[in-house]
DNA sequence: GCCAGAAAACCGTCTGGACGGTACAGTAAC
DNA sequence: GTTACTGTACCGTCCAGACGGTTTTCTGGC
């Protein structure tokens, strides 16, 4: 019952998102080995007992991390389709990929921290990008090779801005990602 | 004896390489957390002592495999890329990927864990894929669209395999290639 | 072909420190 | 009185690295 606590008569939420936000920054300066219960706690200002107050235990952070990323990645990209029409999905999946917030930063470094942590929490991950593939490839009635490639080319974004493995210039990532639509354009409007 | 035919002076290397090769199985199976010396030196065989004969601390190993990865990536790369007409570097790049081999793996495995132990130590990754970025925008001299478009498709391969998140096919990673080779032989020729 | 002796390769144990987690007493705001 | 913490003390575990010792392999002199 998520409705019955719009308003957050208690700091609870605020300070999970806190904690969260916390580690998320803690991993992306310090790696995954500097994830200690101390160093979240101390970024986020409190004290390791307040962290174990929120969170009973380092795995149940990681997992709230990983589920809050993926849930908020999940629900914005569903946000962004615009009706049903050929290529709605596949245009929301570049469109989201446009311009890398923070939520972005977030889901990547979850899903790295998680893996690091632990392969086999990523299961709900790997099964999300299952569903993805499946609306992209099989119901946005696109030539499958160009949906393909555009969750490749998406997620190969993703995969160089987490690592920042030369990630290219703002003007470069327009343009491909402009490209990407067109071509969907072209596919989904035949004539 | 001949017999006992070029049997290296020293198994100096042989036992690196298998050092190596046993932190690569660790992390794939165990994550970043299950990378310690004892599991690597059980894994190959050793001893914790015999391992730190080899390489004389944890950060040494995990250098030595990113190294190593790096090495071999690039100089595979180098060895594909056919006479230096346009788009040759382009679809080495693209060709690479085709088959993903032992070294993908490894070189996939040794990023992760470098940058989950250490973020700093990802720079000369990041240089090395400045590197390729440049051939293949610069250097190629194809449409720069097109060169980025390759580089990130080929680079999110890469992610989706390292995490796991729902690989495409055979089929279907052979057909993306394929229209990406094609879409160089358009691009490379112009009539 | 044999045999020291040196170098290389490796073993197993020990230690100091860090980390996860627990317990609990106290505080301050609502 | 509940919620939301702080701070300290503590425990068990795990790990990196040091170390001393042992086996294996190579090398050169005879």
């Amino acid at each position: 019952m998520q409705h019955t606590n719009v308003y957050p008569r208690q700091k609870r939420e605020q300070t999970r998102r806190r904690l969260v936000d916390a580690a998320v920054a803690v991993v992306r300066s310090q790696g995954v080995q500097g994830l200690t219960l101390q160093s979240v706690a101390a970024e986020a200002g409190l004290s390791k007992g307040g962290l174990l107050y929120h969170f009973s235990s380092k795995e149940e952070l990681v997992t709230a991390l990983l589920h809050d990323a993926m849930d908020r990645v999940d629900k914005d990209l569903k946000q962004l389709v615009n009706g049903g029409e050929r290529g709605a999905f596949a245009r929301a999946y570049v469109e989201y990929v446009r311009a890398p917030d923070a939520y972005w930063e977030e889901s990547a470094t979850s899903v790295f921290a998680a893996a690091a942590l632990e392969p086999g929490r990523l299961e709900q991950v790997q099964q999300l990008f299952g569903e993805w593939q499946t609306r992209l490839i099989e119901d946005d009635e696109l030539d499958p090779r160009l949906a393909l490639l555009i969750r490749i080319a998406c997620d190969g974004l993703w995969l160089i801005d987490l690592f920042g493995l030369a990630p290219p210039s703002d003007e470069q990532r327009a343009e491909v990602l402009d490209f990407l639509i067109q071509s969907i354009e072209l596919s989904a409007t035949p004539d």
